[in-house]
RNA sequence: GCGCAGGUGGUAGAGCGGUCAAUUACAACAGACUGUAAAUCUGUCGCCCAUUGGGCUACGGGGGUUCGAAUCCCUCCCUGCGCA
């Protein structure tokens, strides 16, 4: 019996886009869904009830920081991750695979995994084959060699110990060890590091269907070839030739290409799995990428951006610290039905974050999730109408104002 | 009244003859954040122009010394502590 079971309800007319119900060991998901990050085995700043009220479906953790602290073997004995914290709902964890690329090559620069066109080379002094001092990742074909950001200790991740992790932690769903790159990065190194992961997934596979967990946890391979189309699609083509239970969509994107490269990809990407965008969340991706294809996608933006201040409404982002909001007593967004809007204004908000309050975080990340875990809901809900083209017109003319 | 210690930018508090429009912190103002090294980071922060840069007014008030003063001297005002 497969770990999960993946069905299409509906498509979207002439594009890749669908929407369908994924059914895991611990609950069922509504696709297109947001999944939210709980990376320390925590969304940071609430508690499940908290989350699972504003709608939450499903929440992903992290290898790397789990294994860290408090180590894979604690999560075990607690029962698992969804029982160690509390999580009455379907559960993912990513591989560590972001990790080789956010403690190594972006390590101490300003990339992202998002880049605009013109960066893309204005920034490229990074080799990514160099080892600047203070990077605490070291790549080579077998794995990966990471130094802990917590205390510095020397560590390694192959692509068998990343999913004897993932099957400590318990997850439903798993994802293969990848090497996410940075989108400056020339082509050359993307086919390196693309083949690299490919090895990566196969040995993933391997050691997964070696093992009784790949009865209850769904393993996912990932997608890699950075910008370019023609990595991507072989990239899919041979990943999609493999026993996965579902896909990741990872890597870096250029910001003006993205939903390319998302439909290269899931033009090539057998139907009835689900495929995951990994890392991408702001509402006007969220839209490009479920119309391309995606069924499910995971992003801190909602949950950084809330502790930072930056919330969503209709109208686009506001920075409830600025100056005009402290004496405004109307709702962050007044057509939210979240639970910081029913019952909180923007002054009082303001406040919070002012005084540094906790409660600042909490209200924030609520209203913030709610907003990016329901406008997908409804994205949803547009394609089973069959309006998903409306949504998206009048989606986008009221947030780009 | 006498003695001592002080009065610096929104606040605290450095500076103690030139490199001072003035270290630093906080506050303020704005920006960034996309598989979480993140309750983080960046920029601005006397006034007026300017791209580097330039001009003006400033370190309690006033007056001096000096080529040059937030920094030294005199005086006045104010604050704290001690003594009458």
């Amino acid at each position: 019996m497969a770990p999960i079971k993946f069905s299409v309800e509906k498509k979207i007319p002439n594009r890749l886009g669908r929407a369908g119900i994924l059914e895991c060991a611990h609950g069922t998901i509504q696709t297109p869904a947001f999944v939210t990050v709980g990376t320390k085995a925590t969304v940071k700043a609430l508690t499940p009830e908290q989350v699972k009220e504003l709608g939450a479906e499903v929440v992903l953790a992290n290898t790397y920081h789990l294994y860290l602290e408090p180590g894979d073997a604690l999560v075990k004995t607690a029962g698992g991750l969804q029982r160690f914290m509390h999580w009455e709902g379907p559960t993912m964890t990513d591989s560590g695979g972001f990790q080789v690329f956010s403690l190594g090559a972006a390590y101490g620069k300003s990339v992202s995994k998002i880049a605009d066109a013109r960066a893309i080379g204005a920034s490229d002094e990074e080799n990514p084959q160099s080892e600047p001092a203070g990077k605490l990742v070291k790549i080579d074909n077998e794995g990966v060699t990471f130094k802990s950001v917590l205390d510095g200790s020397t560590h390694r991740f192959t692509p068998e110990r990343s999913v004897e992790i993932q099957h400590n932690i318990g997850a439903d769903m798993i994802f293969a060890f990848d090497e996410c790159t940075s989108p400056s990065a020339p082509l050359e190194y993307q086919r390196e590091a693309m083949e690299r992961t490919h090895r990566w997934a196969k040995r993933s596979l391997d050691y997964h269907e070696s093992k009784d967990a790949r009865k209850s946890q769904a393993l996912f391979g990932i997608v890699q070839g950075g910008r370019f189309e023609d990595l991507r699609k072989e990239s899919a083509k041979y990943l999609a030739s493999m026993n996965f239970d579902g896909f990741g969509i990872g890597g870096s994107f250029n910001k003006d290409d993205m939903y390319d490269s998302v439909e290269w990809v899931n033009g090539i990407l057998p139907e009835d799995r689900p495929r995951h965008l990994l890392g991408i969340g702001e509402p006007a991706d969220l839209l490009g990428a479920i119309e391309n294809g995606c069924d499910l996608f995971d992003c801190v933006a909602p949950t950084r951006m809330a502790r930072n201040g930056a919330l969503y409404t209709l109208h686009g982002k506001i920075n409830i610290s600025n100056a005009r909001f402290t004496g405004d007593f109307t709702k962050i967004d007044e057509k939210c039905a979240c639970y910081t809007c029913t019952h909180y204004t923007k002054a009082y908000l303001s406040h919070l974050f002012r005084a540094r309050e906790m409660l600042a975080a909490t209200l924030a990340s609520i209203h913030n999730l709610y907003f990016i875990v329901n406008m997908v809901k409804k994205i949803r809900k547009s394609v089973l109408d069959g309006t998903f083209t409306e949504f998206r017109e009048s989606f986008l003319a009221a947030y780009q104002t």
